[in-house]
DNA sequence: CCATTTGTTTGACTCTAGTCAAGCAATAGG
DNA sequence: CCTATTGCTTGACTAGAGTCAAACAAATGG
């Protein structure tokens, strides 16, 4: 056990040597030779900033605010910009209707034209690099860096200790109840959710995970009433499912579980979520008798936290 | 074998949504996050295009020629940047020794400690990302960004006909004859190079395949007496080997002999070149009795060219 | 209702990156 | 030996990308 070759859950470890020198081998090969390639096609006759920009704007109206946000842009860099578009009837630019200081941005028809336009070159850059491969190659490539891309933004998820009453937290814990709510047949009651004070403190702590300043996840460790410590609300927005970002909360949780002095912790799962009991197995759980009597409760695990 | 799900030689077929979708979402990912990230880092206080070019003069001295090249930097815009790292004191510039027009920089030990700063802030950098994932996951990481490079790499080369003349022709032929001249153990003899005419015009082909310009592979196809095609001097440069350029060198000379009316090519090797063999064997080739008086042939391979 | 805060605009800059052409010195080819 | 050619430098210029501060209007919080 001591030895195991994998680790259920996450244990922080020096990262190899050839493990950084693979991605900086991969980050210069492929910027410098694929991204600056897409940069050059992308902008054609338009500076790419304005390029990127139109690509941004895309499909419906987006603030100006969300645009700087998302391009990490100046405030008076992306307002030239935009009026820039609109002087070549590219952009619409209104006020948005509930607050007025906002600006919302749209394409016109003629910037939906030049955004295909775009489209179609980059896909004819695509294609143009793919057209070397064989089928069964393509495939495997596309298998690489879809792998690549899952765990590329499973690392640069960054999991927070959070205070249980923090917005973040309940955001999270909100939409959580929302989902299982949609999915358990008999509903969920909100009234269930840990209470703020619980997760915070010695007593227990709340996770919230963040995917560039977003938060994707979340996870709640409290205190049992025999001292044991118990998982709760462990929960993956829908965009970051299929990531492993469930297994690294967990992991997370259990490390902050040790270092509140808990030697073992339970959680109970409801009968419909069979793919968190597969997880929670791959995890070291094992399934015990109920022990508590929450309503929504069919499947209830234990672990103890060794080491 | 009309319906075989793999195909042992690349055959060109239109390049699936699916995967330029895949690789276009990478490569918006990637970019946009790591690269522009890394970009960022790399440069810190200094401009980035110093910064590339600090890192390309890297060891040895190299000539302003080369980094040129390398980098794809206009001659006027390279010397002003050499001269504002000379005055910095990271660079030293000499003339060549053998040709005076070239001159050669390197770096100075200022310079040297400039760039294990830069590598050093890239090393943290990449440690950081990968510190959110555990060993495991960091194993995958890598391995499947090297699938991903070979591929895209191996998509990246051009494979063109040439004339045998050509000095890309005689350049790879003369690499691979010093190249099997070192691993035969009789040695090899450039006279039993095949001559330029024969793979010229309509009796014969030879290919050379491009990475960047430089080219890293080349294959022969002339024609037998008994109108047959054969194949010859297939060889990859050592930087482009274990990307799959063999097989497609293979592939693409049989379409030439396809061209060219042959309904089926032979080719043989020397009793040394077991992965070679492996190859043939791998791509439909079927082992046949000699057919030709060549000392160095020890295998000999035939394969029709159907459909 | 008054003071902040937020979102945007505008003017005035800077710096990086890069192009183009003229010119000079060394070399290579006939 | 003469004429390209090659490699590099210099001057003159441009465009893209971005910064910073002042100003202003709408919204928000006491």
């Amino acid at each position: 056990m001591d030895d195991a070759p994998t680790s259920p859950t996450p244990v922080l470890a020096p990262v190899a040597a050839e493990d950084i020198a693979g991605l900086r081998g991969f980050n210069r090969y492929f910027t410098r030779r694929i991204g600056a390639l897409d940069d050059h096609y992308l902008g054609q006759d338009r500076p790419l900033g304005e390029a990127r920009l139109l690509f941004e704007i895309g499909e419906g109206p987006v603030s100006l605010r969300e645009l700087r946000g998302r391009l990490g842009l100046d405030a008076g860099y992306l307002s030239r910009m935009v009026k820039a578009l609109e002087g070549e009837g590219l952009v619409r630019v209104s006020v948005h209707p509930g607050d007025s200081r906002l600006r919302v941005a749209e394409l016109t028809s003629a910037g939906r034209t030049e955004v295909e336009e775009q489209n179609r070159r980059a896909d004819a850059l695509a294609d143009g690099l793919l057209k070397g491969l064989t089928r069964e190659q393509r495939g495997q490539l596309t298998g690489a860096l879809a792998d690549a891309q899952r765990l590329l933004r499973l690392a640069a998820i960054r999991v927070e200790v959070v205070d249980g009453t923090h917005p973040d937290a309940r955001t999270c814990l909100d939409a959580y109840a929302a989902d299982i709510d949609a999915r358990f047949p008999e509903g969920y009651d909100p009234a269930t959710l840990v209470p703020p004070h619980e997760v915070s403190g010695r007593s227990g702590a709340f996770l919230v995970a963040y995917e560039e300043g977003r938060p994707v996840g979340c996870g709640a460790l409290r205190r049992l009433a025999d001292g044991a410590g118990e998982i709760r609300h462990v929960w993956v927005h829908p965009d970051a499912r299929r990531l492993g970002l469930a297994r690294r909360l967990l992991g997370e949780l259990e490390r902050q579980a040790v270092a509140r002095g808990h030697r073992v912790v339970r959680l109970d799962t409801h009968a419909s979520l069979t793919e968190a009991q597969a997880v929670y197995r791959a995890c070291g759980y094992t399934e015990i008798p109920r022990y508590n009597d929450d309503v929504y409760g069919a499947h209830f695990f234990e672990k103890r936290l060794g080491r």
